[in-house]
DNA sequence: ACCTGAACACCGTTCAAGT
DNA sequence: ACCTGAACACCGTTCAAGT
């Protein structure tokens, strides 16, 4: 078929790592278990990929491919949002990327292609550089935190422990927290929260455009 | 000395534990090297600690109790400001700690100090509980999140790769990236970068808090 | 009651050898 | 040129035994 006989090659490689990660979790993958997945032996892995560390970036690497570009028409908040949730369904799509993103600083070019577009819409929207730069850190900072501290989906368990947890405070020592139970609770994932975050880091940008757009109608 | 005679108990493991992780990072704390630094055998520790998840959760513990509560006067901005500037103080002596709760979340009673105090400065802004956790949520996500992706001295090895990365991307598929590079590279982390988030995250708190208390006031 | 070595079932990676 | 088993230096944890 093809002008090589190998059963594997590092993009093949790469992907089943990706499909590994988003089945079983970062903690799942290893590359005795990957290499048994592909029917080859595993020192053959290292025939493509210098060690598990490049595994993981080559694997994060297949994951941005899945970030899918996004209208350009609109205002700066509108665009904007639209731009986060496409990096949030690629995150939904890859629970294991924002960990990846946690071990080592992604330097894989497909990756790129997010700042890119996140930074267009802030320049189109008139910040300078160094201010459209530190913007697009905030919203990356939030999104990945988000996906790390606080998923779409906070399984059912895991709001009852916090629960069982603030239930248990002193209500002399610990009177606003335990005041709030179910509204922290409520509070520690989910997509509303998540909204909520974003609504309000966008109504920060929007009012600093607000500034940039009037400064240059008056001049 | 003391009625027990034990070499070691829950809390001089969970310190220990601490102390490596500070010094060593996440990867370097195994049991059994925790177990040499101590001078017992390996399985003694699980006469404490049902299993390392645990003794992490522990560590997490002994971590927080670092956390120094903040003036309770000026207003929400100054006083979150505060807040959020010792939390970070604790995340600088415990660089371990961002990682350790993007594992499991933290459920141990001393942690929830830094919530009592943040939610207290935001129900005393006027804000309603739901609205005050939510609020808080956004902060703690920022707060790890750049202590996780962003953390204060990035290494200027880091810098490197990521300017090295962005210098061999294509100007024309790459139009706003290439003509930011150090802009960006600026922007991977640093004190300067965290606290113009948190000011921007701090300005779209304020605006909602000015709000409330005009209600109030109009009422 | 408290401690612990041996053993089991895993890791990532080096090395030397196979075709 | 491409592949790989054996071996090394690690893991967390179970089990059975020591005092």
């Amino acid at each position: 078929m093809s002008t090589r006989m190998s059963k594997v090659n590092r993009d093949v490689i790469a992907r089943e790592a990706l499909a590994m990660l988003d089945e079983e979790g970062l903690d799942a993958l290893s590359m005795r278990r990957l290499a048994d997945r592909l029917g080859v032996g595993t020192m053959t892995l290292y025939g493509y990929v210098r060690s598990k560390d490049e595994l993981l970036d080559a694997a994060v690497g297949a994951a941005t491919e899945d970030y899918e570009p996004v209208p350009t028409d609109g205002g700066v908040r509108e665009r904007l949002r639209a731009h986060v949730q496409a990096v949030r369904r690629m995150l939904e799509r890859h629970p294991s990327l924002a960990q990846l993103r946690a071990r080592q600083p992604i330097v894989q070019a497909p990756a790129f292609g997010m700042t890119e577009r996140g930074m267009q819409i802030l320049l189109d929207a008139g910040f300078p550089p160094d201010e459209a730069a530190r913007l697009f850190r905030v919203l990356f900072v939030y999104q990945f935190g988000s996906a790390l501290f606080g998923p779409d989906e906070p399984p059912p368990e895991q709001r009852r422990r916090v629960r069982a947890a603030l239930l248990m405070l002193p209500e002399d020592a610990f009177p606003a927290v335990t005041s709030a139970t179910e509204e922290i609770v409520a509070s520690i994932g989910g997509r509303e929260q998540f909204e909520f975050g974003l609504e309000l880091i966008l109504d920060a940008i929007e009012a600093r455009a607000a500034r940039y757009s009037a400064a240059r109608s008056h001049q």
